[in-house]
DNA sequence: CAGCATCGTCGATACGCATCGATAAATTCG
DNA sequence: CGAATTTATCGATGCGTATCGACGATGCTG
């Protein structure tokens, strides 16, 4: 492998002088900038990571901290690793993964060892352990999520209460006086992420402002109590029913239950859900759906963790950032009289 | 933070010694020994990533090169991801995410910068552009996935063949003389992994084998597709018919049209599936499956990968290592009578 | 044309660790 | 008991880059 050293002798100058074109930190004359990139084109030069991160103090890595094999939503997982990954490129930055079965020695570990530079935590849950963590460390964090006491804290999230408010607002357009809300499957409840109070608060919140009825039967939904909304729903009006099913599992089943009670999306009853679009359009009935907007909180999330880099100030920063949630048409729901 | 020569300073030894505490390479008399870990604790010392890389030419991280956000099968994909970081911190390394958007120019950039000492590709295609670039590079590279031409390059992946065999045997088992195997999606199908090939092949071995027949629609699966096949199997057979339908994605479909025919699963016909045990069981009459084992192919390529990195030979390698397969029953086939 | 700021480049040093040779201390053997 | 080993530790050096101070060359001012 070649080093700046060796670029600096067949260009006959100082290595100094290459460590300067490289970094325009200093003013360079045309020619010997010429003879440089000459030499770095010959040898195919790159740097060395380690002794740039030695001498710079600064590793241009950001640490990523995954569930730890989470087994449900994996798909959505993936859509923000991946997009983290490729948005992290844009501002020449990499991703190391940190698994969260190392817990909060985890972080501790690779800012210890200076490995990254900065963490961004998925999934924040309402309490938890590696917030203490996050605080303590003398490196930017930021997180997707947010926790009950943010106080000091960087966060990003979807704007969940919007995504409430825009599905019953929508429901309540098509004519619905009355909706129910299908909770999360019991795994993602217990997980005590606070999306899920956010959410429904956002649907109290509309409910109110427009005069419907939102139904919502608490503790996870599984097949049984899945059906009893269903009842409850048919029991409650004289008019067509309405359901709200963020959790992408539990739309199968909700849609089974109804197919088999003989009604028809979109017409005798509406569904809104929460999927990528291209997942809704696989469906049978294209699926009406509230938009969370992975990707661009994905981005974001780089996107502030590379200023606060840049920035560079070492004092605790705190900030909340929601992002705009998004709803879509499709077939499953009915269209506005 | 503090450095090895800090904690040399607290135990009263030279930084060397601390280092050889560290290493262990040298033999260290018990009583500095203990001196020195006293102070590593006091000072919660934590060696330096940047300086350790560049004094040892080794990172002690694995680049994982993933793909650029395929949108199908993100799951699957997020399983080996996080089954291989954990994993390669079982080995004392940590995991860099290159994204497949990078192209091969994103191999050539963190090898030749020296980020990380051996590269895991993920998604081999049969004729990838990555491979010259994987073979010219003179770190160690492993291929999950096994391409056209395998030869000077590491590759594991399931045993697509040993899946497509133990699938029609087990249906034949179950007393079905009359097999259909559904293609997987267009897009993936298109992608040209050879897996798919494998797959159809080990079934066709043991068709001739048994004195079965197996049915193959090629072009990949949609609905229209999915319909032929199951009326060309309902008029091949006076028997019950049986489906192979590995892709994830196709299955829902599948399901949805035989129940639309008034064909129960596992009553009135079989169908084998490909999914995580999680998934199967989910499933309104849970799937029996053919299990590709994601987390025993993750495992394997670290481990191979670490086992190159120890050997540190840099002459280029050659093998391939195909994990079993696992077949499990659930309630989507026939009992053998 | 002397005096002075500006520009472009060089040389030296520090970053934190691993590693090699050397040396002092402890042990063994004749 | 002195010589030959072995054992434990130290000091020095190098890894490849960034960065600071210094310095020669150039351009400008009066």
């Amino acid at each position: 492998m070649p080093t700046s050293k060796d670029v600096a002798q067949v260009a006959g100058v100082a290595q100094s002088t290459v460590s300067y074109v490289l970094s325009g930190k200093r003013p360079i004359s045309e020619k010997t900038r010429k003879k440089v990139e000459a030499a770095i084109d010959q040898l195919t030069y790159q740097p060395n990571a380690g002794a740039r991160a030695l001498a710079s103090r600064k590793t241009r890595v950001i640490g990523l901290v995954i569930p730890f094999i989470p087994e449900l939503e994996m798909g959505s997982i993936m859509e923000f690793v991946s997009v983290i990954a490729s948005t992290a490129r844009q501002f020449d930055h990499d991703i190391l993964l940190v698994t969260d079965d190392e817990g909060a020695a985890g972080l501790r570990r690779v800012v210890g060892q200076q490995i990254c530079d900065g963490l961004i935590l998925m999934q924040v849950e309402d309490e938890d352990e590696r917030l203490p963590v996050a605080r303590s460390l003398n490196v930017p964090v930021v997180l997707i999520g947010i926790p009950r006491d943010p106080s000091g804290l960087v966060c990003i999230d979807a704007d969940f209460e919007m995504a409430g408010e825009q599905c019953v607002r929508d429901l309540a357009d098509a004519g619905h006086s009355v909706i129910s809300v299908i909770d999360w499957q019991p795994a993602v409840m217990d997980r005590h992420v606070n999306y899920i109070d956010r959410f429904l608060h956002g649907t109290d919140v509309a409910a109110k402002d427009l005069g419907v009825t939102v139904l919502h039967l608490p503790g996870g939904a599984d097949r049984v109590t899945i059906s009893e909304s269903v009842d409850k729903a048919l029991a409650s009006t004289t008019g067509k029913p309405a359901f709200i099913a963020p959790d992408r599992t539990i739309q199968d089943i909700l849609r089974r239950i109804l197919s088999s009670r003989g009604l028809t999306l979109g017409l005798d009853v509406s569904v809104i859900g929460s999927a990528s679009p291209t997942l809704a359009e696989l469906q049978p009935i294209p699926l009406s759906t509230i938009d969370l907007q992975p990707a661009e909180v994905s981005r974001r999330a780089v996107r502030i963790m590379c200023q606060l880099l840049e920035a560079d100030s070492h004092g605790p920063h705190e900030s909340l950032e929601l992002v705009p949630t998004v709803i879509t048409h499709r077939s499953s729901t009915l269209r506005p009289q």
